[in-house]
RNA sequence: GUGGGUGUAGCUCAGCAGGUAGAGCCCCGGAUUGUGGAUCCGGUGGUCGUGGGUUCAAGUCCCAUCAUCCACCCCA
C-alpha cells in the first residue's frame, strides 16, 4: 500500500492515456485556431466573489461545489469551477474586449467538489472558447458549426446529440420566470423538495428536474417559447436557419435551461448516451448580460465549455489501441558500443524527424531487441564490433516479415530511414 | 450531502465451512557465441486498504475508518 494516495477526485493520467489526451487536445485546438480563435491563459484561482456574481449565488456550483479558502490575509479565493467568469474578468480588466481579439480559447483544469463517478472528477479539464462583441445569431451558429467539425474530425460525432434551446433576452426570461412561478406556486405541494426550494431562488431549474412527479407537473407548465419577444424569436429562428443551412442536426429541448445564471438566448448541450449518467460532453450558450454584470461595458458574448475527460472516454471507445511511441530503437552489442549507439541516434535525429529511442543501461542485445519490439518501433538499429569496423550500423525491420536486416554505412542508413518514414507518412 | 457494490502481488482476479497466502498477465533471467515477436523453464514481487474487536487461531466473522466504483444530486 502506497503511503501517499492521490487526493479524492484527482487523477493521474499515465503514458498511454496521456498520449490520447494530447491527440484529442490537438485536434480540438487545431479546429479552434482554424476559426481564428486565439489562446488565452487564465489563473486557476480567482476571487470567490467573481464566481458568486458571475455564475450566480443560487447555483449549486457556487453554493456547494467550490473549493473556497481564505488566503493568508483572509481574502476569500476559489479554485475556478468553470472558465467563462475568469475569461470575462480578464477581458474587462485588461481592456482586451475593446480590442479586436474577440474570439478566445482556453484550456485547463476546473475544480468542483462533487462526489466522483464515471465521467466526473473533482479536477477536470476543459477546453473552452468565448466570442465577445457579436450580438447576432451568426456567431452562435459559428460556434456550433465549429464544434460539429471538431467532433467530426475526432470521429465521435455519432456519439453526440446537439440539444438546443433559447431562454430569450433578460426581460423575456424575467417575464417567463414570473409566469412559471405563478403556475408552480399553487402546485408547490406536488413538487419534490429540492424543486420547492428552487421555486423562490431559481425556478427555471425546476424544468430539468429528473423527478417523475415533478416532470409530470412541469409538462403542462408555461413554455418559454410563448414568452419570447419579437427580437428574441428572430434571434433563435436565425440560428436555426443557419444550422439547417449548414446541415447540422439538433434537437429542440425546451426544458434545457443550464445550471449557470449568466445565460441568455441560446443555450446548448452536446450529450451522449455512452458515458452513463454524466451525459453532457460540451455545453454553452449566449451570455449577453455577463460582461456588464461583472463591471464592464455592455458586451454580448457566447461560448462553450468542453469536458475533455468525457470526450477522451468517447474517443477511446471509438479508436481503441495505443499507437507506437517510438520509430527507431537503437541497440548495441556490448557495453563498449553504448557511446557509439548514442552517436548514431543523434545522427538520425539530426537528419530526420523520427522518434529515436537509444537503449540505455544494462541488458544484452536480446533484451534490447525485446524492448525494441515492445516499444512498437518499426526498426531496430544495432551497433557492435562489425558495424563499428565498417563505420555503419545494422538496420533491422521489426514489422515486415519479408524484409531482412542489412548492414549499412551511416549515409545509407539515414537515407533508408528517411525514405521509409516519408513513404509511411504519405500512406497515412 | 444520500444510497448500493468493492477493497488480496504493478495489473486482472481466485482463496471453498475461520487453521499462518495462489493463478494469469507484466517485469527480469535462461533454453547456441551479437538478434525481438511463438513455446518451454526459472526468478523478483503481498505486514490480504487502515485501526479496533470476537477467537486457541481472521484474508475469511463484527465494528469503525479511509479509498474506489456506480447511481441520486449536479454538471463538462
Amino acid at each position: 500500500m502506497a503511503r501517499y494516495q492521490r487526493v479524492r477526485g484527482m487523477r493521474d493520467i499515465l503514458p498511454p492515456d496521456a498520449g490520447r489526451w494530447r491527440k484529442v487536445e490537438t485536434v480540438i485546438v487545431d479546429v479552434l485556431q482554424r476559426y481564428g480563435y486565439r489562446e488565452i491563459r487564465l489563473p486557476l484561482v480567482e476571487a470567490t466573489e467573481l464566481f458568486a456574481r458571475g455564475v450566480g449565488e443560487a447555483t449549486d456550483m457556487v453554493e456547494k461545489e467550490m473549493y473556497t479558502f481564505p488566503d493568508r490575509k483572509g481574502k476569500s479565493l476559489s479554485l475556478r469551477p468553470e472558465g467563462t467568469a475568469g475569461c470575462v474578468r480578464a477581458g474587462i480588466e485588461t481592456g482586451l474586449l475593446r480590442g479586436s481579439a474577440r474570439r478566445l480559447w482556453y484550456h485547463g483544469s476546473m475544480f468542483r467538489y462533487e462526489r466522483p463517478q464515471k465521467g466526473r472528477n473533482r479536477e477536470h479539464t476543459q477546453i473552452g472558447a468565448e466570442a465577445f462583441g457579436m450580438a447576432g445569431p451568426d456567431i452562435d451558429a459559428e460556434i456550433l458549426t465549429m464544434l460539429a467539425r471538431a467532433f467530426g474530425e475526432l470521429g465521435v460525432a455519432e456519439d453526440l446529440t446537439l440539444e438546443l434551446n433559447t431562454l430569450g433576452a433578460g426581460a423575456d426570461r424575467a417575464r417567463y420566470r414570473q409566469a412559471l412561478t405563478d403556475y408552480l406556486t399553487p402546485r408547490a405541494d406536488a413538487l419534490d423538495e429540492a424543486s420547492r426550494l428552487r421555486l423562490a431562488t431559481n425556478p427555471l431549474r425546476i424544468l430539468d428536474s429528473k423527478v417523475a412527479s415533478t416532470r409530470e407537473l412541469v409538462a403542462d407548465a408555461p413554455n418559454i417559447h410563448d414568452h419570447l419577444s419579437e427580437d428574441s424569436r428572430a434571434h433563435f429562428d436565425g440560428l436555426r436557419a443557419r444550422l439547417d443551412h449548414a446541415g447540422i442536426p439538433y434537437r429542440l429541448s425546451p426544458r434545457l435551461v443550464r445550471g449557470l445564471d449568466y445565460y441568455t438566448h441560446t443555450v446548448f448541450e452536446w450529450t451522449t448516451t455512452a458515458l452513463g449518467a454524466q451525459n453532457a460532453v460540451c455545453s454553452g450558450g449566449r451570455y449577453d448580460g455577463l460582461v456588464e454584470r461583472l463591471g464592464g461595458r455592455a458586451t454580448p458574448g457566447a461560448g462553450f465549455g468542453l469536458g475533455l475527460d468525457r470526450l477522451v472516454l468517447l474517443e477511446e471507445a471509438r479508436a481503441p489501441g495505443q499507437p507506437a511511441h517510438v520509430d527507431v530503437y537503437v541497440a548495441f552489442a556490448g557495453a563498449a558500443h553504448g557511446p557509439r549507439a548514442a552517436q548514431v541516434a543523434e545522427t538520425l535525429r539530426d537528419a530526420t524527424r523520427l522518434r529515436v529511442l537509444c537503449h540505455a543501461g544494462e541488458g544484452g542485445l536480446k533484451s534490447q531487441l525485446r524492448a525494441a519490439d515492445k516499444s512498437g518501433a518499426r526498426w531496430a538499429v544495432v551497433v557492435g564490433d562489425e558495424e563499428a569496423r565498417r563505420e555503419g550500423a545494422l538496420l533491422k525491420p521489426l514489422r515486415d516479415a519479408e524484409a531482412g536486416q542489412i548492414l549499412l554505412g551511416m549515409d545509407a542508413l539515414v537515407e533508408q530511414l528517411a525514405a521509409n518514414a516519408n513513404a509511411a507518412a504519405n500512406a497515412a
